[in-house]
DNA sequence: AATAAGTTTCAATAATTACTGAAACTTTAA
DNA sequence: TTAAAGTTTCAGTAATTATTGAAACTTATT
């Protein structure tokens, strides 16, 4: 296999891979070329390497530098904005994990407590069944989203310390 | 909040956190409303409780029981078919994992193995920079894949022990 | 302060993905 | 063996989500 074929055959399958984990195909996308890319690029590289518009472009880039795993870097005596991906896959992770815990599993927690506590005077099967199913997601979840901080809050190998404390 | 309030919160809700995590709303929400029922549901009530078309209701179904998190039931002497979702909530979050490493994780680490080893002679900086990369994501994805494993093999409480574990 | 180069935004449009509903098929029972 | 009830499939359509491209805005240069 050749070069340019391997990086093609990589960053369509970290687009697709992306979709399937609920991130959009170009983002992935952008932040895969920029993870290969051993300088940083400007938007006009990303573009063309892309084949993809200016505003899909920015929209993405913005998005990937809010996700804190894409930075600007302004090169001196160039006016142009250049981007460069966090270089370590560890921290790459972490952040992944904890931005989507913020955004997705503590607010499902908090829709869960909302509604596991919902009329008490209710006491048809339907509502007791609920209550308890309700009540086991929840505690379920919580432990789900603790577990993780706490994977995620080994500051160096988070990964291979992990695997060694399950080792036994 | 009233049950029936509750209710239609938590199966929403339960949609829209499928859809961020890559399985289509209308899943996610069959998935709930059987897990809270007391008693198996037909396709029929399905259809109804949810106001979903045959069709799609006929395609989700079958989609949970591929998963392996809904079963067919057969109740005596009736004709038509329950169906009844798996009511541990562990052993659900299980066969998610299980499911998602086999189906996205393992062929992702397959393409990085077939990607990391392209062309030997490329010397170009940005060939080497791409071995290095996909190197890592490698070892990355690989070691992520054998830890999820190495937590959902245990067998009872899995979530509990592994917080134990990583306690110290 | 006018112009040009660079950058961002967002309404319109395209692409993708999900859903419907009717037709085909299967099973049961008379 | 036929008809009625139950179930599945899938082509067409709808809904959602991603992308474009042109206009607006910003910054630098003369």
């Amino acid at each position: 296999m050749e070069f340019n074929e391997a990086k093609a055959q990589f960053l369509q399958t970290w687009g697709a891979l992306g979709s399937q984990w609920g991130i959009n195909k170009t983002m992935a996308q952008i932040h895969a070329l920029l993870m290969i890319s051993p300088d940083s690029l400007s938007m006009e590289d990303v573009m063309e390497e892309l084949q993809i518009s200016r505003g899909n472009a920015s929209m993405n880039l913005r998005g990937l530098i809010d996700w804190g795993i894409v930075y600007k870097e302004y090169k001196p005596g160039e006016r142009r904005e250049y981007f460069k991906a966090d270089q370590d896959v560890d921290s790459l992770a972490r952040k992944i994990a904890v931005e989507r815990s913020k955004r997705e599993i503590k607010p499902a927690i908090r829709v869960l407590e909302g509604v596991k506590n919902f009329d008490e005077t209710d006491k048809s099967p339907e509502a007791l069944k609920f209550k308890m199913k309700t009540q086991e997601l929840h505690d379920f979840v919580n432990k789900a989203d603790t577990m993780l901080e706490k994977i995620v809050n080994q500051k160096e190998n988070w990964i291979t310390k992990t695997i060694m404390k399950l080792m036994t």
